[in-house]
DNA sequence: GCGTTATATACGCGTCAAGGAATATGACCG
DNA sequence: CGGTCATATTCCTTGACGCGTATATAACGC
């Protein structure tokens, strides 16, 4: 189960967004307050609750602090959803089951109804 | 993206819990009460944020109320996750842990660094 | 109808998180 | 060493959320 502060960090929308952000490329916190139109402080301050929960990386460069996303949290939320992926399957198993093949995902425990 | 109620609906630990008690099965809210120590209100309460957030369906059995989830806000979440797997399954591949290249794997979007 | 069971809502309270303004820290450049 | 840029932290206010108690609604059995 992610820890609570993974799910605490990804209910505010904005942190959402910052983190959508950090997926397309790590950025510095003047890019992220620039692109996510908050004050610098409260960007540092979200900043700081994704760090707190393990989704960030910082690398400083010179005075610059490059963002970077750490995959472990998003991972671990994967695995927290792995057992509901049956609820959903089973009502698209026509469809086949090529949503997803993470060699990692182990045949969640017999969901019967 | 999954709707900002979704994410409000899981954030919080005795709903969480909720829900994997109906991934089980579908419960009264009775069942609920008891399986989650909090009170009838409290619950109820917690039942009504899920209700809103698309989460759970009710069915109305006599006085009982049976809850039970509906796997399409959830589909959702997943759904949300799925550019990051991308992530992670780089990231594993990168600490050399050469998962056997998994030449079946079909790279989603863009991956770059 | 009445009482009982099952669930929902209203109210009040304490806590916590978010946002802004001001300030502090720390690294660079001259 | 002083100035400046980039980021973090602090203080304060405000609004939302969670809980519990008490009360309302609704369906059942008699």
């Amino acid at each position: 189960m992610p820890d609570a502060a993974l799910w605490t960090a990804l209910a505010d929308p904005h942190r959402r967004a910052i983190v959508a952000l950090l997926l397309e490329r790590p950025r510095s916190v003047g890019e992220i307050v620039e692109a996510c139109g908050l004050s610098q402080p409260s960007t540092s301050k979200h900043l700081k609750v994704l760090r707190e929960a393990g989704l960030v990386r910082v690398r400083q460069d010179a005075q610059r602090r490059v963002y970077a996303l750490d995959p472990g949290p998003i991972a671990a939320l994967d695995a927290w959803l792995a057992p509901y992926r049956a609820l959903w399957n089973k009502s698209l198993d026509a469809l086949g089951r090529r949503l997803d093949e993470t060699p990692d995902t182990p045949e969640p425990p017999a969901a019967k109804d």
